[in-house]
DNA sequence: AAATTACTTGACTGATCAGTCTAGATAGAT
DNA sequence: ATCTATCTAGACTGATCAGTCAAGTAATTT
C-alpha cells in the first residue's frame, strides 16, 4: 500500500463546516475542495458525488461526537442531569461557533435533512440513522429517570422522540432568529415535557 | 390603468409550492416561471430577484392562512381547544398534501428559514415577522388558559415561544422522516409543555 | 384614434454548477 | 530498481443558474 492521505477527512470536515454554516445547496464541490486544500480530481477519487460526500461527512461528524455523548450520558450521572448537561454542552458549543462565524447554526442534521430529505434518499437515510442513535441517549436517560420515580414515562421511546423533536425545534428557531435565548432556557421546557415531579422552577 | 394580470399571484403560488416541496436552492426561477405559466421577463417585471419573490410568496401564504387562523383561534373557543384544533388542522392539511406529492412537507417557514437564514437577511426577516404573528395566537390562547386556571403560565409569551419551537421541531422531524406519526400525538406533548393540570396523561 | 400605461416575450450573457478524463506523481512492496 | 496501487493535477464539458434587455402587445384614458 502506497501513501495514505488525510484528504478524505479534510473534505468531509470542509463539507460539514460549509453546509452547516450556509446550506447544502449553496455549498459547491469547488468550495469544498478549496477549503479542504484539495483538487477536484481527489474529490471524485474519494467520493462518487456530492451526495455521497455529504453522507460521509454526517457520519464523520457523528463519530467525532460520539465519545462526548457517551460521557455526557454516562450511567454514572443522574438521569435528568445527563439531559441538562447535554443541553448545556450544545449551548456552549453553538455560542462558541457564533463567535467565529457570527451565527447560531443550530443542528446540521436538521438543517441539511430538512433541505434535502424530499430529494435525496441517501442523505435522508443517514440523517434518520444518526437521529435514531441520538434518541437512544435520551431514551435511556428517560427510562432511568422513570425507574427512579423522577418522572412518569410509561413509553420512554415515545417520550424521547417527543423531547428530541422539541429540542430540535428550539435549535432551528435559534438558527433562524440567530438567538441563543431559547436554548439557554431549554432545560426547563424539557422538564415540562418530561413531567418532572418536583423541581426548582415550575409549579404544576 | 390598462389590464391587470394574475401572473404575480401565480408566481408566488408556484414559488411557494416548489420551495415547500423541494427547497429554496433547488427551485430555479425558470422552474417557477414554467409552473406559473409565465415568462422570465414577467418574473423580473414583478420582482427584482428570487429573494424578493420569496419574501412576497411567504407573505402571500400568510395572507391566505390568516382567516383560518383567526377562526381556529377565535376567543369563542375554549383556549386549550384552540390549540388542539390548530394541531389537527395542520395535521390534516399535511396528510392531504402527502396524498398529492408523496411527502410530509412540514412548515415552509422553518424549511426555507433554516436553509437561507444565514445568507439572506430579507427572507430571514420575513420569516421572523410571520413567526411572531403566529406566536401571538399561541400566546393569547395560553394567556386565556392561565386566566381560566387551566394552566399556570406566569409568562405567556415565553410559554408560547417554547411551545411554538417544540411544534416546529415536530413538524421538521415529520418532514425528514416522512412520517405523520409524531404530529398525530402532538397535542399530548403540547399539554405537557403547558403543564395542563388535569388531563388524561400526565401525573405531576 | 392616438397616446399612455401595464404588462409580455424570448433570446441573450457570463458565471457557476456537478461531474469527467487523461496524464502524472509518489511511496511501499518485491 | 522497478512495479503497482494509491492518490493528485487541473483542464474540460455541457447543463443550468440568476438576471438583462430591447422590442412588442393590449387595455384604458384622453
Amino acid at each position: 500500500m502506497p501513501r495514505v492521505s488525510d484528504v478524505k477527512r479534510r473534505l468531509t470536515d470542509a463539507a460539514l463546516d460549509l453546509m452547516w454554516e450556509n446550506s447544502y445547496g449553496t455549498t459547491s464541490v469547488d468550495a469544498i475542495c478549496e477549503r479542504a486544500g484539495a483538487k477536484k480530481g481527489s474529490f471524485y477519487y474519494f467520493f462518487k458525488s456530492k451526495s455521497e460526500l455529504t453522507v460521509a461527512a454526517l457520519e464523520a461528524e457523528w463519530n467525532k461526537n460520539k465519545a462526548s455523548m457517551d460521557a455526557l450520558f454516562s450511567p454514572t450521572v443522574p438521569p435528568l442531569e445527563r439531559l441538562d448537561r447535554y443541553f448545556d454542552h450544545v449551548h456552549d458549543r453553538l455560542a462558541q461557533l457564533q463567535q467565529r462565524c457570527g451565527s447560531i447554526l443550530g443542528c446540521p442534521l436538521l438543517s441539511i435533512g430538512s433541505e434535502v430529505s424530499t430529494q435525496d434518499p441517501g442523505v435522508r437515510a443517514v440523517v434518520d440513522r444518526i437521529w435514531d442513535r441520538k434518541i437512544k441517549y435520551f431514551e435511556s436517560a428517560i427510562r432511568d429517570a422513570d425507574a427512579q420515580g423522577l418522572i412518569d414515562a410509561p413509553d420512554p421511546e415515545a417520550k424521547a422522540r417527543a423531547l428530541f423533536a422539541c429540542y430540535h425545534g428550539t435549535l432551528a428557531q435559534a438558527r433562524i432568529q440567530n438567538d441563543v435565548g431559547l436554548l439557554r432556557d431549554f432545560s426547563r421546557v424539557a422538564m415540562d415535557v418530561l413531567g418532572v415531579k418536583h423541581v426548582t422552577a415550575p409549579a404544576s
